[in-house]
DNA sequence: ATGCTACGATACAGGTCTGTATCGATAGCC
DNA sequence: GGCTATCGATACAGACCTGTATCGTAGCAT
């Protein structure tokens, strides 16, 4: 077995890390670089500039959300239990020492423009779990589904913003409660 | 009359208009010093860092919002209408192209370490709203207000950060709606 | 009128940032 | 064994950042 993890992969993990805990501003390449024991050549060599590298990440951050939400809610039957089943896993998460928020929520705060290729790539995703909130919604039969989902994601990004303003000990102990409450308040 | 605006006034106010549209990390003090028109060692004289400069405005703000606050709700007469007023008013303000957001919310995830002295006074900031909105719920007759308040105050943050990452177009439409149904299920 | 104070403008010091250039080493492959 | 491509390390360029030092000036009070 050759080496199975490539210097690219591990400044990429180093990066990720620095970047989602740190903020993107904050964190440097030199760090990135220093901090990963990979010479900052190397960096460049697989990242056309530090916003490409973000962009990536982003897109990974992206994936790994997707797979996760479909791991989560596969083995559930209802659309309405599927909803209440990622937020719980979004409460329990948010309880970690890990969690430092939502990647596109801090990288849409620190590049507040619009035409910012990280902020577009949050944009994107954020657009893509409303759209899902308004399907499962709709599979869940709720008068408005449209509605129903900018409720829900409220709930998400408050409970995400929550965990980077006040750590582990946070509001959004009661993101579960709230979201059953809305989801119910839809369907009746 | 003499001048009645003061250097150091106008200097302020470019400040926090540039610190909270643009963010704190991306405008640096020869912008604010060329935008505002005021020397850079007039900022100096007045405030010893940038940080400080930060504070200023952050507890500035905090000022802003609980008078603006009490205004909302003086005259409405129940605690639960007091809520509802509150957040009739925050949709209202998310939907003016002028709010980017919460200056608290915006301060703590560019500086997530909760030493930074404008991270403090963030969070002091949202554990008071926290508290008065217990109190409301308290007083509105809520079987669990903590509970409630927290549910609300995850609604709240949910609202700015989507205006930071949507501007105008954005989920917190229904912010009224979802605050209205917690409110009412916690009642009942 | 004459100090005095606050101000704007400018230059500068020291540090940090992104991105580039260069060189030596190393590991796989023919 | 030797070729080649990738890597780590280092130095560097140019820009930007915070904060300081300096100087000329305008208004104000006594």
């Amino acid at each position: 077995m050759k080496s199975q993890i490539t210097p690219k992969d591990k400044l990429f993990q180093t990066a990720s890390r620095l970047f989602y805990q740190y903020g993107y501003r904050a964190i440097g390449v030199d760090t990135i670089a220093a901090e990963s024991g990979i010479g900052k050549m190397t960096l460049y060599r697989h990242y056309p500039s530090k916003d490409d590298l973000i962009v990536a990440h982003l897109h990974e951050s992206n994936a790994y959300f997707w797979t996760n939400f479909e791991e989560i809610t596969r083995e559930i039957s209802t659309p309405r239990e599927k909803i209440l089943a990622f937020f719980q896993y979004l409460q329990d998460y948010v309880k970690t020492p890990n969690c430092y928020g939502c990647p596109f929520v801090n990288i849409a705060t620190e590049y507040p423009n619009l035409d910012y290729p990280g902020h577009q790539v949050a944009l994107e995703h954020k657009q893509a779990v409303r759209q899902r909130f308004r399907q499962l919604a709709s599979e869940a039969g709720a008068k408005d589904p449209a509605t129903l989902a900018d409720q829900l994601f409220l709930l998400m990004d408050g409970a995400y913003t929550s965990v980077r303003m006040f750590r582990t000990e946070n509001p959004a102990t009661q993101v579960v409660a709230a979201a059953r409450t809305l989801v119910d308040a839809a369907l009746a």
